[in-house]
DNA sequence: CAACGTTCGTGATAGCCTCTAACTAAATCT
DNA sequence: AGATTTAGTTAGAGGCTATCACGAACGTTG
């Protein structure tokens, strides 16, 4: 993560304890949630005082966005891997690549459900992430958009597809067609419908397995 | 809201603080997000010292829930009155029904994007909700099974159906067939997938127009 | 090696928060 | 009118973020 290679030891050192704040954080978050976030409480657990903790981040904005960085590279490397596998694997297999994506998030997000949600969850109004991270989602979005690229369009060109033509932007140079840039996004929304509502407890009373729903969501999405 | 008719004067003006505090506390949640809702920023605007508030609330949790209620309320209120309106309206048109509650829900959520949220955003880990607010939310999901049921079946019955069939325990004594339970549950996911990452402020800086986005998957959602 | 500047961690402190407790004043009930 | 319930106050405990001044450890450099 922070290359401890080539450094002074005392860089190397301040990297490892913010590396070991960071992991504090996470457990903290996982059990409390990220508004519960306590830089007291991460000092306390590590043994030192406080305010010491301001050495290494200036404010509890500064750490948050940091964990935030971390989920979006983690969850870009993740799915980066794992188109590199499907691609490799099976030669031109139009869905799977969108398959072993969606399942690659679902498992990526059960195994911390507020990193998920840190990423996609409720943000607080007034923050605005700075562009590195702007800059991660969108290398997520265009393996989205490679993936959805070999899976060829089924539908009639909705009138969504000529809006969306016009305003590409967001694609950078991708150059993937219009029903493309639809299938992303179509995609994107429709993997985040099922898996938040499953992450936030919302099946937890109702009974049935959300693994089937998601599979039943991502089948009707390769093949409809 | 709370009847103010049949009461002791005492009651009606505790029931009229009550509001009140409720008034500012949405207001608050607006601005700022759930998070960051303070009883003694509250209690400040409107006049009076902090622990007074804790005559009407008994602690930040407690406030908390209500807001959540009303919020449950408010969304099943909208939608009761949308589905009522289209039963009026139009005799037996398949699919008016759920999309004229997708939309209702969608403008439901636009007008106050922090009250969705806070029914469908990241929740505290910890906490619960008391029975009679799952209870509206249940009353939510039969006018979506009441409304999935005009609309007939598209698909050949998945695998996810004969799930359902069995572990229908959620949608009561509702009816419906497992093909509309798997219909109102794909409703759901898609709507709030679509209009959760709209809230959330993802589509921001991608140029495009949400509502379109959102027209989109609900014609696909009801077309194919 | 010794002096120096940098960095780390500390306690003290201000200001915010939730929430409790003791007390006063007002309204209601008998 | 007197007794009781209730509303609101201040004081304060304990938590938090964050700043500041200070001493102690460290690395570098003459």
């Amino acid at each position: 993560m922070a290359d401890t290679g080539t450094a002074t030891p005392r860089e190397r050192y301040r990297a490892q304890i913010r590396a070991e704040i960071k992991e504090h954080a996470w457990q903290q978050i996982a059990t409390t949630g990220a508004s519960a976030l306590s830089l007291n409480a991460i000092a306390k657990q590590m043994g030192m005082s406080g305010p010491a903790l301001y050495r290494y981040y200036a404010n509890r904005d500064e750490l948050i966005t940091e964990l935030i960085r971390d989920a979006y590279r983690s969850l870009a490397d993740t799915l980066r891997s794992t188109a590199a596998e499907a691609a490799e694997g099976s030669g031109e297999e139009g869905g799977a690549g969108l398959a072993g994506l969606a399942h690659a998030v679902r498992d990526w997000a059960l195994r911390d459900p507020q990193r998920y949600l840190l990423i996609y969850g409720t943000p607080v109004p007034g923050y605005h992430a700075p562009d590195d991270i702007t800059a991660i989602s969108s290398q997520i979005m265009t393996l989205l958009l490679d993936a959805a690229s070999a899976a060829p369009p089924r539908h009639p060109e909705s009138p969504l597809d000529h809006h969306l033509a016009a305003r590409r932007a967001w694609a950078g140079d991708h150059p993937a067609p219009p029903a493309v840039l639809h299938r992303a996004l179509s995609f994107w929304t429709r993997i985040h419908g099922v898996l938040s509502l499953e992450l936030a407890g919302h099946f937890a009373g109702m009974g049935f397995d959300p693994a089937l729903l998601f599979a039943a969501e991502l089948d009707d999405l390769l093949t409809c």
